[in-house]
RNA sequence: GGCGGCAUGGCCAAGUGGUAAGGCGUCGGAUUGCAAAUCCGAGAUCCCCGGUUCGAGUCCGGGUGCCGCCUCCA
């Protein structure tokens, strides 16, 4: 078995030879926390904890170091604006993430150092690089001199003359090349510091990775990931100064792509994000509420992780569709709790073509986490289920996508759930008024009024619950209902009873009444018509 | 200007030279009072032009288009 992965550095595939044997050490880069937490975020995480889930999967241990920047000039900028306490915004930004990285099952991260508590450690690193003259002492801090170290650039395949010509980068404030990057950063008055040998300060970005991985992984390890806008200037200074220092570093490069919107980057600056709407599709906490977080991370898995993700709303309704067909084939499954080793799945004995399958979802998965390839095997294997000739056979197809989606972390217990409660916390009114509103609809159409019956399948579906009508009863769907879903609602059942009131069709406008008021809501009747309210 | 990546049915997308996976959507059929869900089925000259080869989406050369990085950003 050889895991192979597509090395952001030598741009090619290269086989997964961990240093240690057995033990994989990986570091990502993390936020930095100063803000409400965004998709592009969250990306990574949820990118390489299906990378160290695998792993893991397939018998490696896995150390996984993902970093908490928590003290930057976003902070700092940030409590000048707001007045609370740098570190208090650190912190409380900090959890946030923690959650978000829960919610959507990222679980495998082992340690979340945070930038401050290595500060001493960044100083002696420091200190190294002065010691051979490496660094350098500018105006305003501490400097990495570019062009003491061969290879600059390499990473981002760029070379320094080039960077020169660019218009852009411009050398300021003493140093010997634009390109130069702060190690420390002098302290300003009003600013958070510490003390160093050159004076009271703060680690400059680039500092800490290179600092945080080889104190918790060592000088050098297997792997190291991040966003792809990373790359440069980012993981380029990392190399730089681990090199200069004489640490082998990371071994191979993972870069994964970023969020998009209409095939175009979605950044800070982009002005499209002047708009709250646009901006708030990014929100973690949107996104999550809105599509469920089963459904976001299917939707990053499903996708190649190096490429860009586009985040318009088709396409994640489309995956969100996808995972409610596959979670409604496994049925009972879905929920039961337990993930067999993948050992165990792939030592089972099984009739073709779910063999067949099972060997390419890990041929896939073992080609650089090819996980839509993967997804794809899920499918297929839904497929195979309901064409399978016995039913023994079809739960063992249901049974190994189960089980193989789990190596993914997906179908986790309560995914189903979890899908079903989005669209906001109104489908709690939202289910027994559904509920009710079907008795209202068999009423109907028991004395064949076939229009209101159909108007309130309408209005049900508007909204976005699913009327199932088996032999003998009804049942409802909830679990596509839009985030404005019982807004929707009461409005289509408002015209509805005004219908029905206007037709003199007293019993089906008393009946909706009724149905309303179950669900802890009414309706009034004033001269400007009809709204409704939450009953006290 | 420098560097890198991508171009496959309406959309997302897999694809290791040998008769084009999978998903979403659409259309047709079954089912239904009509629907929904479900099931069955339909749909692609793989950006263009050359070349290598018995054979190319897959290799080579040349175009064209799009995206990203060189600035904040995950």
């Amino acid at each position: 078995m050889t895991i192979r992965i597509h090395d952001s550095l030598s741009r090619e595939k290269r086989p997964l030879e961990p240093l240690e044997d057995g033990l994989v050490k990986m570091y990502v880069c993390g936020p930095t926390v100063y803000d409400d937490c965004h998709i592009g975020h969250l990306m990574g995480p949820v990118v390489f904890d299906t990378v160290a889930r695998w792993l893991l999967a397939r018998g490696l241990r896995v150390r996984f170091v993902n970093n908490i920047t928590d003290i930057d000039d976003k902070i700092i900028n940030r409590a000048r604006e707001t007045g609370e306490a740098w570190d208090a915004i650190a912190e409380r930004y900090t959890q946030q993430y923690f959650g978000f990285l829960r919610e959507l099952g990222v679980e495998t991260i082992t340690d979340h150092p945070r930038c401050t508590e290595f500060v001493p450690q960044m100083i002696a690193f420091i200190r190294e690089l002065m010691d051979e003259d490496i660094a350098y002492v500018a105006e305003d801090g501490v400097y990495f001199d570019v062009h003491r170290h061969e290879g600059y650039g390499k990473l981002a395949g760029r070379r320094l003359e080039d960077m020169q010509a660019g218009a852009r980068v411009q050398a300021q404030g003493g140093l010997r090349h634009p390109a130069d990057f702060a190690l420390w950063k002098g302290v300003k008055p009003g600013e958070p510091s510490w003390e160093s040998p050159w004076g009271p300060g703060r680690p400059g970005w680039h500092i800490e990775c290179s600092v945080m991985s080889s104190e918790l992984l060592g000088r050098a390890f297997d792997l190291h990931g991040g966003g792809d806008d990373l790359k440069f200037p980012h993981h380029e200074n990392e190399i730089a100064q681990s090199e200069a220092r004489g640490d082998g570093f990371a071994r191979l490069w993972m870069h994964n792509g970023l969020v998009q919107y209409g095939g175009r980057k979605v950044a800070k600056s982009d002005p499209r994000m002047q708009d709250p709407e646009f901006r708030q599709q990014f929100q973690a906490r949107w996104l999550l509420e809105t599509y469920g977080a089963p459904a976001l991370r299917f939707f990053l898995v499903r996708s190649p992780y190096r490429r860009p993700v586009d985040f318009e709303p088709v396409n994640l309704e489309g995956a969100r569709t996808g995972l409610v067909r596959l979670l409604r084939a496994l049925g009972p499954l879905a929920d039961e709790p337990g993930t067999p080793p993948l050992a165990e799945v792939l030592a089972a004995d099984l009739p073709e073509p779910l063999a067949a399958r099972r060997a390419r979802f890990v041929e896939a998965m073992d080609d650089d986490f090819n996980t839509g390839e993967a997804v794809a095997e899920l499918f297929s294997l839904a497929a195979d289920a309901r064409a399978a000739a016995t039913p023994e056979t079809s739960a063992q197809a249901l049974r190994l996508a189960r089980d193989l989606g789990r190596q993914l972390g997906l179908f986790e217990p309560g995914d189903t759930a979890r899908l079903a409660a989005v669209g906001g916390g109104a489908s709690a009114a939202l289910a027994p008024l559904a509920e009710a509103l079907l008795e209202v609809r068999r009423a109907a159409r028991e004395r064949k009024a076939f229009a209101v019956a159909d108007g309130l399948r309408d209005a049900l579906t508007g909204a976005g619950v699913e009327v199932q009508d088996a032999a003998g009863a009804s049942a409802v769907g909830l679990d596509g209902v839009a985030a404005d879903g019982l807004e929707r609602l009461m409005d289509a059942l408002i015209t509805l009873r005004a219908d029905a009131r206007a037709s003199k069709d007293f019993a089906t406008a008393d009946a909706l009444r009724d149905a309303v008021a179950g669900a802890g809501l009414r309706f009034e009747d004033g001269p400007e018509g009809t709204r409704w309210v939450q009953a006290d």
